[in-house]
DNA sequence: GGACATTAAATGATTGTGCATCTCATGCAC
DNA sequence: GTGCATGAGATGCACAATCATTTAATGTCC
């Protein structure tokens, strides 16, 4: 990536997006394949996980993530499906949706955490 | 990006992730807006007309690009349906297809690349 | 020449995404 | 209080991407 720095706007998106790709398609592949987890659904897992807080309201949760507001519902709704996460009212605001992983969540994700880092090492380049 | 270079792997994808979603976003919407074409059919239509050639077998235009062959093959047919592109046959090796670019497949390419290169000049680091 | 693997491209099925919209709940003005 | 804008989240719909499969043409080995 950071070799590529004076190649002109066109040059450094397309590495950006074949770059994306590549690592993208197999974090999804490895995810899907051990852990039987798609990328977006664990990084919303890890994300939560990793707040330290036990709960975490949708709309917090859709800031610290590249994924929209439509988007990040159904993933969590399929995170309910399998049991990773509960959702929980708000007493406070009952618009907003609590959202707490369980321990059978908490445990995927950190075994696909090293899946992940495992794939992430193969492909982004150690340094410049 | 470049800044970001000592953050440790997941910091770096993440980045990765965020950056290439924003982009990818904006230039989604604002070539469809503009330009009634989406990202990848754009991507397609700028490499075959770069390329210089008249015409280019599917499967040559396939390596250049991040998309799987099965997409590739819908996106050429979506442009052909708009009227960006032609397919045709190859004489040499008939399992193979010719892609060529028509004129006014020439023509919004290049208009597009405008609004394709001011998002990414937006949106892409100066440099550092 | 015949059988079989391989290659190019298209297609059916499934799934995830975004946009727009909808439903409630809040907050604020009056 | 009533009325209206705004905010949180869910959902219908359309579309694009994937995987697996299919069709058809080439190549190869005997």
């Amino acid at each position: 990536m950071t070799q590529l720095v004076e190649r002109g706007l066109i040059a450094r998106w397309r590495e950006l997006l074949t770059t994306y790709n590549q690592i993208a398609c197999a974090l999804e592949r490895d995810l899907q394949d051990n852990h039987g987890i798609g990328l977006s659904e664990f990084e919303v897992l890890d994300r939560l996980v990793e707040s330290g807080q036990a709960k975490m309201r949708m709309h917090d949760l859709a800031t610290d993530i590249y994924l929209s507001q439509s988007a990040l519902s159904r993933t969590v709704a399929r995170l309910e499906r399998a049991g990773r996460v509960v959702r929980a009212m708000c007493a406070d605001d009952r618009r907003a949706i609590f959202v707490s992983p369980t321990e059978p969540g908490r445990q995927l994700r950190d075994e696909a955490r090293e899946t992940h880092r495992a794939v992430l090492a193969q492909h982004i380049p150690a340094d410049d």
